[in-house]
DNA sequence: GAAATAAGTCATCAATTGATTACTTCGCAA
DNA sequence: TTGCGAAGTAATCAATTGATGACTTATTTC
């Protein structure tokens, strides 16, 4: 099945170490580049599939690689889940802090939610997050990933306040509510870019699956404003 | 493993279908409901623990029953899957229409959505819609669940329309362009819905996660104000 | 050019799990 | 009571899959 080193005959699967990325293919047995490789692999697989329907195998073959590399450079399945989370871009912007302006975080919500962000059919990120491990310790990860997200919208909700000052001391109880109040609303717009990525790729409903950048700055935007608007 | 028949020995899981349930245990053999303890079973497995990691074996030894039965009843693990998703009631009110007005939907939303809406930690029924079974048939089901759904959230938004002429002829582009607008507003409701949902049974994200009814409805409201109201 | 080491393969094990068949027991009707 | 059919069980098969250790080949280093 697609062996492709030594005792190899024919390929029948595409290889991801030679094909010609950048910089070519300068050696056969690169170990940073075959890790690489069935991250990326794996990553794929677990986003389509998730944690259960992705097979060892099938991650090998991907790469032309041999099963027992995985157990080499990750250690077991679960390594290699918890390395894929790990290399797994943030929700929104991929690179850089979040822009704590509402307007701009309508913007970025649209554009990452939008048909056309990623390539594949439903390979976004946030996917990933949400896959079952079995494993507590990495659904922990998830939950912080998600929870530091919400942090940076509620940021974008009040500009006023910096991130290593994120709860002030409340002087009452209806203070602190208030504070439980706003958060509440930034999760629940973290809510909805879950549900949109959910039900684009795993339900496929339609205008939604095929909804441009374009269409969703709209309405969006509105939504955001009404939930992160400082209000009274 | 919790066999109760013939051969049994001594139990060490719960019986579903001897439990004092209304009418008690009239009869040990009872087809009918075995196989309703066997749906309610599968259903709950499916919703918490997704398709692949539910096991016929599981699922036989909660009833307290032989896994054959499985077969006998439902005739695979697909068939069981389907009777589970025939047998979830339908997203938010789980009897009878959708009321067409967006103060209601506002409410049954943050009703549906809130801690105490179900008993046991996240088994709302929405999970069931998204879990994989690896069947197109299923696949299908879902997709119409869901569209169906987003088709009476869309009523909502335009009392005046009836459910059996969803679709005026558009006179022009413009017409059909905003008609797709609304079914794309509608639909992001339901993902704020589904999202919600995802977020609360599986990451569990605070304080969302154990948000009262009268926590969400007033951010619920407005983000349906904003999102279906009609405009000019 | 020959050790030494890293990269990769092969064959196989053990556990899980869906499916299936032959057998056993219970309940009800005549 | 008896006997027949439905309800249920036990045992087992075959396929998949994660894990693993021994073996093989390429690359580096002296």
């Amino acid at each position: 099945m697609a062996t492709r080193g030594n005792g190899g005959s024919a390929d029948d699967t595409a290889d991801a170490r030679t094909a010609g990325g950048p910089e070519g293919d300068r050696r056969r047995r690169d170990a940073a580049a075959t890790r690489q490789a069935l991250l990326q692999a794996a990553r794929g697989r677990f986003i389509r599939l998730g944690y259960d329907r992705t097979t060892l195998r099938d991650v090998a073959a991907d790469v032309g690689v041999n099963l027992a590399l995985i157990k080499r450079y990750f250690d077991s399945k679960e390594g290699l889940f918890k390395a894929a989370l790990a290399a797994t871009p943030r929700f929104p912007g991929s690179e850089g802090e979040f822009p704590p302006d509402r307007a701009a975080l309508a913007e970025a919500l649209s554009h990452q939610l939008s048909a056309g962000a990623w390539p594949d059919f439903s390979e976004h990120p946030v996917l990933l997050l949400l896959r079952v491990s079995g494993d507590e310790r990495v659904d922990s990860l998830r939950r912080q990933a998600l929870q530091d997200f919400s942090r940076q919208v509620l940021e974008a909700s009040d500009p006023s306040r910096t991130r290593d000052d994120p709860t002030p001391a409340p002087d009452d109880t209806s203070r602190a509510q208030a504070e439980r109040d706003r958060l509440l609303r930034a999760e629940l717009l973290v809510a909805l870019g879950v549900g949109v990525a959910v039900v684009r790729s795993a339900v496929g409903l339609q205008p939604l699956r095929d909804a441009t950048s374009d269409d969703l700055i709209g309405p969006l935007r509105e939504v955001v404003d009404v939930l992160l608007a400082p209000r009274h």
